[in-house]
DNA sequence: TATTGTTATACTCTATAACTATA
DNA sequence: TATAGTTATAGAGTATAACAATA
């Protein structure tokens, strides 16, 4: 068996199995980003946190780091870090004083734009080999799996 | 605004974010088929590198770990460690004695076997949501963006 | 009692650079 | 010179358990 031959076998193989296809996609995507986002000095986890907490859903420390995988643990030293360069804001939750609302200060929201389009040129250039029907059918299909694995696991905490 | 809308205008933010839905599809499932590997003592990565031994392309140590992101750092003990358990035999490349052949052991063919049962299952339920031409369609983009991302940073080590 | 965020500790993986043996 | 694998070292990130403040 030629060189290439094997090659092609081993692609074949590769191209099949769901747990290669999503985590070299991701990792592909993930590396870009993060070259991307050195000269703003973030972090792909800051800037998500920096993202998560623009989108104002009411989450606190923990539901923001629960909900893209960060450990609790990792989670202080990121806002720590975040908040002594004065681009988040801890604030006790007046409703529970045990939790933390955090907040984009103004230097916060000016980081957050910029890298935002960063990080969308970035997306979109790893997107450009797919016709924008078919990223629209893949999108899709991945929520779909999100959501249906997550509901299978950890539920929203709401009662449905 | 309350809190159900919230959480709809975060769910709408994320399931439009490519890398949130490749980070997150990527955790989950890898998730799962860590814990399902757990009987076998084989972490991912072990199992990543026996699949892709048995698949018989001629990689070297190092190429294995780069067609999965593993650094070279972590092979060494990763393969130190299948080694020490008899799974994994290294073997000097005669045709050129820097480089070491991977092969499986009788006893890591026998744990491959089981493990990819396993994975296989655990990859199949992950799956379920998706009508099987969903999957196929989306197996096809994800693999696009793979060859195109990779063409584009890393080069085969192939003239082409 | 249970939970949020914190600290401490150990472990895994990564990044970098130096080393060896080969080429 | 350059490359494959190894080693050493430092830095992220994770897992676990304990703790303080609050519920």
């Amino acid at each position: 068996m030629t060189v290439e031959q094997d090659l092609q076998n081993l692609n074949e193989a590769l191209s099949q199995s769901a747990g290669f296809l999503l985590s070299q996609a991701s990792r592909l995507l993930r590396e870009r980003v993060e070259t991307a986002l050195v000269p703003l000095r973030l972090s792909l986890y800051e800037y998500v946190i920096l993202r998560l907490i623009s989108l104002e859903a009411p989450m606190s420390q923990g539901d923001l780091g629960e909900t893209y995988g960060i450990d609790p643990t990792t989670m202080v030293g990121l806002v720590d870090g975040l908040e002594g360069r004065d681009l988040v804001q801890r604030q006790k939750d007046p409703a529970d004083r045990r939790r933390y609302k955090l907040r984009l200060t103004p230097k916060g929201r000016k980081t957050l734009s910029r890298a935002k389009r960063i990080v969308n040129d970035s997306q979109s250039r790893f997107l450009e080999p797919l016709a924008p029907p078919e990223w629209e059918q893949v999108r899709a299909c991945l929520w779909k799996l999100i959501s249906h694995a997550q509901s299978k696991h950890i539920g929203t905490g709401e009662k449905t």
